[in-house]
RNA sequence: GGUCCCGUGGCCGAGCGGCUAGGCAGAGCUCUGCAAAAGCUUCUACAGCGGUUCGAAUCCGCUCGGGACCUCCA
């Protein structure tokens, strides 16, 4: 049987508030569109929690064998910084700032974003289409609105129509929000204000003279809006309707609302399936954020270097800390916590190195009871994951799979009480889950073959010491070595391991 | 003001009506020349007050406290 069939998906659906099973739209396949980061600053590590997230449900469906096709944009145009007649978008106003071209802001940035992303072992999506690359799209998207009367152009600019579109659709769906309390609430609409009521919202922005990036359109030279983006890219790349849309909690309202009435309005049919919102990253109880002034950069918890912070953590260990949690639960940030998940991440990590080692004996004494339980263990990974995603739970059996490994390799427990069958499964499973579907690799530095070379000859110096009972040099030598940050254990038989602290 | 979420043991964090989450820290033990690692044991909580139920951390109400969105934010 295979996988897929084998351990459905139930994800929470934020557009029902309910947990449902997954089914593709097209069988064996997943289209999956997560909104990406706008590149005009560094990004820091509330979003990258988002793009976390993302990754582990996509690799999640791919180790089950699903064909994934995950889009995840590059936002280097558009986000309007007011909605005065004055607006102008982000990545020029920055630009501005600092006497450079817009693109080459993006080119920047959106390289610190891969870095850091390669950093945390976050995959590439399958394509990273940019919202300057889609200018004719987004153009011709709002035109088809202005044809159906969903929209309006004044000046230049153009509006998408909420009101008329809450006629024959539903605007609101996904934030629960009600268009009458929206238009008395809020902001007071500026007595120049172009548009017909404050729900609605930019498909079009007029250029000031000032500003840089601007592109013709049948309205005059402008920019597009800050929602159109998205709706172009994924439909383009994903269908008119297609399985999950993810980003993070605070772009439900007004961002993904808008997605929501502009697709259906152009294409008579909800574009998403399956929404999927992130929680956030809290610092003290607080959302984390640029505005707020205490967000981490990555470079930051890397080396230590922040004023929070005791010392640096590795990536690794970092992403075993956000893992620890629900995608859809608040995580706060703390020193404490920190240090708790970089020995917790050190454990599993040491069982993965082991995992590989350990080899399978030969079928002798099989133990049923035993062999049932590794069996269970198998079984609840999936289960875990399944449902909703649950890494937290998903790590927890981890644990208890990692504490078996390290019975196998103390002999507590012996590889000849299983099934050779079994034996695989189990092993197969941790490292698989680990590595494949959690993104949890060994530490690096145990990767570099020469070090290795170099603390083997320490070892067997050490091992020599120890036969000649010669204590002193002996410690001498492990003292020495934790001193510079390889720490040696020793084994039963005067065999010696060792591991590299970062 | 409107909409919504959360409050779990020393700390972080699962949990979706009955059954041990898990990690970290602390304590004890085993192994060890000494360490480290590992294993075993231990510490057993659900903000407060009512209610529903045979049974509630889990459902309902109220109170207190924290937070998110409503303006750009992952």
């Amino acid at each position: 049987m295979a996988l897929i069939d084998q351990y459905p998906i139930y994800l929470t659906n934020s557009l029902t508030g309910k947990k449902e099973q997954f089914q593709p739209l097209h069988q064996g396949q997943v289209g999956m569109y997560v909104c990406g980061p706008t590149v005009y600053n560094k990004v820091h590590l509330g979003n990258t929690r988002t793009f976390l997230t993302f990754d582990i449900i996509a690799r999640y469906f791919r180790f089950l064998g699903y064909k994934v096709r995950y889009v995840r944009n590059i936002t280097d145009v558009g986000h309007l910084e007011s909605d005065a007649d004055d607006g102008e978008d982000k990545i020029a106003k920055k630009a501005r700032l600092e006497q450079l071209e817009p693109m080459e802001i993006v080119k920047q940035y959106t390289e610190d974003f891969h870095e850091v992303m390669r950093q945390f072992n976050i995959l590439p999506p399958s394509i990273e289409p940019s919202a300057t690359g889609h200018i004719v799209e987004q153009i011709s998207i709002t035109e088809k609105l202005i044809k159906k009367g969903l929209a309006y152009e004044v000046n230049g600019s153009v509006y998408f129509d909420v009101k008329k579109y809450n006629q024959q659709f539903h605007y609101g769906i996904l934030s629960g929000r009600k268009i009458e309390e929206l238009m008395e609430s809020g902001r007071e609409l500026d007595s120049q204000d172009e548009k017909r009521e404050k729900i609605d919202f930019a498909l079009w922005k007029k250029a000031s003279p000032s500003h840089i990036m601007r592109w013709p359109s049948p309205w005059g030279e402008g920019f597009p809006g800050w929602h159109i983006e998205c709706t172009v890219m994924s439909t383009k790349y994903l269908g008119e309707t297609f399985d999950i849309h993810g980003g993070g909690m605070d772009l439900k309202f007004p961002h993904h609302e808008c997605e929501i009435a502009q697709a259906t309005g152009a294409n008579g049919q909800p574009p998403v399936k399956y929404w999927i919102h992130s929680n956030m990253l809290t610092v003290n109880g607080q959302k984390m954020s640029k505005s707020l002034g205490n967000s981490f950069l990555p470079a930051e918890l890397f080396s230590g270097n922040h004023a929070l912070l005791e010392k640096g953590y590795s990536p690794s260990a970092v992403r075993f800390f956000m893992l620890q949690s629900h995608y859809s639960s608040t995580l706060d940030f703390s020193n404490e916590a920190l240090q708790a998940a970089e020995k917790g991440y050190k454990k599993l990590s040491n069982a993965l190195k082991t995992a590989k080692q350990l080899k399978h004996t030969g079928t002798k004494t099989v133990n049923a009871e035993v062999e049932q339980e590794f069996q269970r263990l198998t079984s609840e990974c999936y289960l875990n994951m399944g449902d909703d995603f649950n890494t937290a739970r998903t790590l927890a059996v981890l644990f208890e799979m990692a504490s078996r490994i390290n019975d196998l390799k103390s002999g507590n427990l012996q590889p000849h009480q299983f099934s050779a069958e079994a034996f695989d499964t189990f092993l197969k499973t941790y490292i698989g889950f680990m590595e494949d579907v959690l993104g949890l690799q060994e530490e690096a530095a145990q990767n570099d073959q020469l070090l290795n070379d170099v603390v083997n000859v320490l070892i067997g110096l050490r091992k020599k010491a120890r036969q000649d009972r010669n204590y002193a040099l002996s410690d001498k030598i492990r003292d020495d070595l934790k001193q510079v940050g390889v720490q040696l254990m020793d084994g039963k038989d005067g065999e010696m391991s060792y591991s590299i602290d970062s």
